[in-house]
DNA sequence: GTGAAAGCGCTAACAT
DNA sequence: ATGTTAGCGCTTTCAC
């Protein structure tokens, strides 16, 4: 009796229905079950060559297209993955690692849904229900997740979460960064071998550059005597070339005596070798610049710039190969990648 | 009978479910039918006062976040968006058009789903499958979709879709862009009326960069006679400062006297002006420059670029709001928007 | 290899 | 204002 209810139900044409083509309707032009024509889409080794191929000539005729929102509610994998950036604007260090994430997901059959957290947590939220919501496969944050509410809703959510950009000891799930206080350190060591002596910094305000900023300061000090004078603007995000020029302006007019600078990002170095050259100073020579992050543009500034490179691509070739594993059921073996860091020394320090 | 069966299976505990709180649950915790609690949180103005309040409390109390996947597939409304891009990369002028989009469709409870198509059309069929397998609410394509098929089967879909950054007498749907050709003209007009006339042209090789170029040249034809010379440079996308200044480098061992520039992206014009300045030529003395695109670093170059701007924002703006309204069942008034374009006179130029 | 039945978690459609 | 019922289109489960 409950299948003659069902056949009841399924005989009066549903007016909810869209008129799309389902599988259901595939299924019966080719003359299979449903869970037949499923199957040749999705696991064709499973399926006769003779059934295979009426499906897929059914597909063809009709130009269906699985409607993954069922898939997805079905069977509890919506072959989504979500991935949140503080913005998505030209000349950001993340956008190398979105771009490789979406190629590398795209061939593993996962779609990128980008979300932008601002870089005020404001509306944090909203975009986590937004996210969890639709119940993505893997979630990748740039940065990690501080607020213990966000980790809990997260951890409670169950999703896959790769956090990027950084290391710590405490990760949600999975890791993928490298640590800025070593790059601060390097950088300081860098400028020190390179002769120079009178350093200043201009820096973001997010708190990864901060750290940066501190250890580069304190590696600075370690070397120049505790009391060394080490003048630093700070930035809001996002930084630009006029916010780098600008930085620059104001501390050479109060400190018109460095000869290096360390910046916080490569394009707010662009904007401090403009600066200098408008005001006719040399770079290298009066002034080391060092930058962060080797933007597509910055072996080709004049002169080219000496910045810390973060590899982004692998950042998003891994954090896809922790999800997609994960998701395979495949116990990840190491879950906290450090992707490290270079110096690519170039013309200008 | 028919409820008999029903409640006999809801009884027996599924093994498919997966242990996260649902809608159903909150509804028990509240006391009230799944269908009230559901009208709490997606129509609150239909539920009493008394109701609604200890429907929040219930989500308040576990946490509960609707699935979203569910959702869409009963009422046919995802709420969420595609937007196909190029390249996600820094530095192309899409950017500003995503954030705003971005932003615009938050604010409308609107999810971006962001594709790549790449330069070269390749995989466009499966990316349209990712796309319309998701049953977006839109979607938003940058520049206008020409091969027959991708028409056919995004027609077939009944997705709403704005094609952007171009116009075309034979939109598929909804259309906010600007004329390529008006452009060229434009510049060639500009340049020409600065006193201009040993003019060259160094652009991208995708189709519209190429509708801007042609055009260019024509109009710089009828200023300066049908043989005039107008060496020009094609380079492939994406266009970078690397391959600005090498183009230009170029266009200048074969031209030396050429006293105009003419850039299809500001990208590309940062490239050439770091060029000239290392070979010593002066901008705009000996060498006025005009960009395309008018990107966030365009002002604070030096001299500042002299370019042409796309208020990206705005085509963002306008996308998002044709697609709500159309969700919203209203009729759009005007599925064509000219959004048009200004020169931005700078230093440069 | 194939299929019938029973959901996945939610909302539209009709009650009341 | 609230509830009942019947799906949305797919896949899992279990049986053959």
């Amino acid at each position: 009796m409950g299948s003659h209810t069902a056949s009841a139900a399924r005989d009066k044409r549903s007016r909810r229905s869209h008129g799309g083509i389902t599988l259901a309707e595939v299924a019966r032009l080719a003359g299979v079950s449903p869970i037949t024509a499923s199957r040749a889409l999705n696991t064709p080794e499973q399926v006769s060559a003779g059934a295979l191929q009426k499906v897929r000539d059914a597909v063809q005729l009709t130009g269906y297209v699985p409607n993954l929102l069922a898939g997805g509610l079905a069977s509890s994998r919506s072959r989504l993955v979500a991935a949140v950036v503080p913005a998505i604007g030209g000349g950001t260090v993340f956008m190398e690692m979105v771009q490789s994430l979406t190629e590398s997901l795209a061939t593993s059959g996962y779609q990128l849904m980008l979300g932008q957290s601002g870089y005020a947590q404001s509306r944090e939220d909203a975009l986590l229900d937004a996210i969890i919501g639709r119940r993505p496969d893997g979630l990748v944050l740039t940065g990690v997740m501080h607020s213990l509410q966000g980790r809990r809703r997260l951890q409670a959510s169950g999703i896959p979460v790769v956090e990027t950009w950084d290391l710590t000891p405490t990760p949600i799930d999975m890791l993928v960064g490298f640590s800025h206080e070593r790059v601060g350190t390097a950088v300081a060591d860098y400028l020190h071998a390179k002769g120079r002596r009178r350093l200043a910094i201009m820096s973001g305000d997010d708190e990864r550059a901060v750290r940066r900023t501190t250890a580069f300061v304190a590696r600075a000090r370690s070397h120049l005597g505790a009391d060394a004078t080490l003048p630093s603007v700070a930035v809001g995000a996002p930084s630009t070339v006029g916010s780098g020029r600008r930085a620059f302006a104001k501390l050479l007019d109060e400190h018109p005596d460095i000869d290096a600078l360390c910046c916080g990002s490569d394009v707010m170095a662009a904007g401090a070798i403009i600066e200098a050259q408008v005001r006719g100073m040399r770079v290298p020579a009066d002034l080391a610049v060092i930058g962060f992050g080797d933007l597509g543009f910055s072996a080709d500034l004049h002169p080219a710039l000496t910045t810390v490179r973060i590899d982004g691509t692998a950042i998003g070739r891994q954090a896809a190969s922790f999800i997609v594993e994960r998701a395979a059921g495949r116990g990840v073996a190491e879950r906290v990648v450090d992707i490290g860091f270079s110096i690519v020394e170039r013309a200008s320090a």
